[in-house]
DNA sequence: CGATGACATGTCACAACGTACATGTCGTTG
DNA sequence: CAACGACATGTACGTTGTGACATGTCATCG
């Protein structure tokens, strides 16, 4: 439910096409909440099927434009306001650093360098983008300086990203001997033992 | 397929049911990677039939235990150092926070505290967490030690988030006399009208 | 005027995911 | 032994999301 909610908060900027829309998705907001073409489409045509939606004009090239309804405000409002947030991410990133013991030193260290990177320049890029909106250059209305809130959310997780890979690289946990020692491709210890599986150390506190 | 590939990583670990997964997935994996049990019982017959994990044994109650194979094994791993990673996150969180513009400022302050308890409060539990497998009380193996690293990539998104929410309470923008003052159901300026969508303002930098 | 490329919208089939429901086992406790 | 709750696995159905393909418009450039 969440896209039909997010369409309707960029329809509450003003007026918008499919088109439009998918490009927003895929530029600012696709690392946040990623979204296709089709998948837009088809629910623009629900949103407007259910009158919280209406179009608002033809273009050129059979451009749709839609624009929000009285209804569909006040739904985005009802969301916003009334509707729990689910806290629990989707970040193929993390889920893969529960099995880097898998990997080779080798190959991890490469992968912790390039997700370093990664995100500081993803971070850098946003962070500009943000410092952009500080001096103005966006206009200095209410949702310009609402919207920055939201970019500082994003330009923080990556940072905080960035210096985890560089914490994890440096840190004595790489460094030590042991875990240095390269190994070849055969099975981790503690695989296919025929007693119940290992320790319970994954097991971490209960999640949110 | 990341539901597939974090199984076989549990699975490198040692023998498990369906219903010790499930568990791990909604205790420690629940914020990173949600899934539920219908989703990873039907994932490890294909698992099965694919031939990449197979039957281990057979306890009370129907129990079924299953242990990766040196085929699965080579998919974990051939995924974790071949794989491009998929940096897009999935933050309902983060969504909702670019449409803050449209909540009545109590509203918003509201669920910032909110937001800020929550993400504190998680981060708390888990560099506890994380705590408790410095001081080695979960041995001081090579497996554990690696996944010590996964666990702080959570604390500190976790924690990234807590001092966002703070931030973005304290902030001047709150404080603002302009943004502060109330406003009714009003649609918000900008929201219906006639002409092509307001400004291009929240269009960020390319996403990755 | 033909080619090209960005604009713009859509369909279709399938994979992934979530909720609700159904079923049965086993240990504990009253 | 009856009731209960945790253990354990599954089916069925609906929604959400993805990838591949299809179609047509318009501006620009050679």
């Amino acid at each position: 439910m969440s896209l039909r909610h997010g369409l309707l908060g960029l329809l509450a900027e003003g007026p918008a096409s499919g088109y439009d829309l998918a490009r927003r998705f895929q530029e600012g907001l696709n690392s946040i909440w990623p979204a296709q073409h089709p998948q837009i489409y088809s629910e623009l045509s629900r949103l407007a099927k259910a009158g919280l939606i209406e179009v608002d004009s033809h273009g050129p090239r059979r451009r749709t434009a839609y624009r929000i309804t009285d209804a569909g405000l006040a739904e985005v409002r009802r969301w916003l306001a009334e509707e729990p947030v689910d806290h629990s991410f989707r970040m193929e990133s993390l889920l893969r650093s529960f099995f880097f013991w898998l990997m080779e030193p080798g190959d991890l260290k490469r992968r912790l360098t390039e997700e370093a990177a990664y995100y500081a320049q993803f971070a850098a890029s946003l962070r500009e983008y943000a410092d952009s909106k500080d001096r103005g250059e966006w206009g200095t209305g209410e949702r310009t300086r609402a919207q920055r809130i939201g970019v500082e959310a994003a330009v923080r997780v990556n940072e905080a990203l960035a210096a985890w890979a560089r914490w994890a690289l440096e840190t004595d946990l790489m460094a030590d001997e042991e875990f240095g020692r390269p190994r070849g491709a055969a099975p981790a210890e503690g695989a296919r033992s025929p007693e119940r599986g290992g320790d319970t150390a994954a097991r971490g506190p209960a999640g949110g």
